[in-house]
DNA sequence: TTTAAATAGATAGTAATACTATCATAAAAA
DNA sequence: TTTTTATGATAGTATTACTATCTATTTAAA
């Protein structure tokens, strides 16, 4: 599932995810057009949004031909579900990182809570993807990638095992803060979902959360620890 | 906000919803070509999706034409917001007529959560709009209607005003019965968002919840009561 | 009642989108 | 060295997302 290749030249550690190959036509990891495209896509979707971003304008973006990125992606929808899984591929590897050797499983959640609901700021690059605009992306964009009519046939193809695989991931953790909870399932799509927007609409929509935007009121993650770990206890 | 219209001919009586006048070129409500436009919106975009929905197949389904169509909404999306918004003006109207007379701030809560977690089975019709396939339009297509880049733009011009309305309305009931709890309007957009998101979960995306498809089963409305009176009670 | 205004239909047209197809060339693998 | 593979260059099509114009009809005002 995740595997490290080293940068001959720079003699880093890159991280390379393995995706669904039926998310591509080609695989994007293994050229640097198909790269380029999985870079810019991420940059042109976070500058322009989803709907406005086509195929034609990222190929001019990076001096390539449209027909060229058709050759890698179907469309842009499969643009969309690649990015946003690997998104969600990439936050499952770092949580089993940050958690790994923490026996405590309510600290082990609580670490899973942070790391969702905090907006990505140091900046961080994994190769040629930018996680924080990424983060972004899944903040805006993200839910398009399922909320669409061919979700079911989407679901068949295993597209979103990694935003599954998370969940099932979190809800593992609250089932070992208290095995006998009612709704592992949905408490942990719900705290998924939530990080992301409630993030949205303290930007965006801000009447719709109890953040100011300045750092020092209640974030996110605090909302969201207090109604876990209530929830979980009854 | 809401006024009852009386049919002449059949005599029963029509909530009438009034929607901001930013979002339409022309009220919809006024004639009998804009009532059809967003009377077979819903059942359009219902049928074939959002993605796939334009002002040319509207047309064609109402014997219009396309022209025609432009002449009362700026696009689509435009159409897309002002069904949602509808929706939520109409679920705001139902709540403040079910829980009238209740003095009791939980079960006013409990009624809210019901209210919105509970796919509309009976055969709801009011005027023109059928609230039966609007459920599940806000299911499926509601967050497109803020998930863009001109969301800051919308929100200033006040589009989502009936959903803000709807959200603080909840957030309201919420401090009614914890008045020191610190996050109503947050805990609020969560089971709002989390009402429809879950019920489409358990239809699409099964593994994401703990609710099966028979009806005995748990279902969205306890998982959502149990959160919310966790979380308030701290 | 005449006149003017508003509404809708019919039709045409345009730029952009979302693709598919073909041919040539260069680079990499057999 | 031959063959495969990847990319570029170019062309073409149906659909989308509009805008514009002209005419017929209905409604409201003078």
């Amino acid at each position: 599932m995740f595997t490290f290749v080293t940068n001959k030249l720079r003699m880093e550690l890159s991280l390379k995810i393995k995706m669904n190959e039926k998310l591509f036509l080609r695989n994007p990891e293994e050229s640097e057009l198909g790269r380029k495209i999985v870079e810019f896509s991420i940059i042109l979707i976070h500058r322009i949004g989803f709907e406005a971003f086509t195929f034609k304008k990222l190929a001019k973006e990076i001096s390539a031909t449209e027909a060229g990125v058709y050759r890698y992606f179907e469309n842009k929808h499969r643009v969309l579900i690649y990015i946003v899984e690997w998104y969600w591929s990439w936050q499952e590897y770092r949580l089993r990182i940050q958690i790994n050797n923490i026996k405590n499983p309510e600290i082990k959640l609580k670490k899973a809570i942070r790391l969702i609901s905090t907006p990505i700021e140091e900046d961080i690059s994994t190769g040629h993807i930018n996680e924080n605009l990424l983060y972004e992306i899944v903040m805006l964009e993200g839910a398009k990638s399922f909320l669409t009519k061919q979700v079911t046939e989407d679901n068949k193809a295993k597209l979103f095992k990694p935003y599954k695989d998370f969940c099932a991931y979190v809800a593992k953790l609250i089932l070992e803060c208290n095995p006998k909870f009612k709704y592992p399932h949905s408490l942990s799509s719900t705290i998924v979902e939530m990080a992301h927007s409630q993030n949205f609409y303290a930007k965006h929509l801000p009447s719709l959360t109890d953040f100011g935007n300045t750092k020092e009121e209640p974030k996110v993650a605090s909302f969201l620890e207090d109604m876990v770990f209530s929830t979980i206890k009854g």
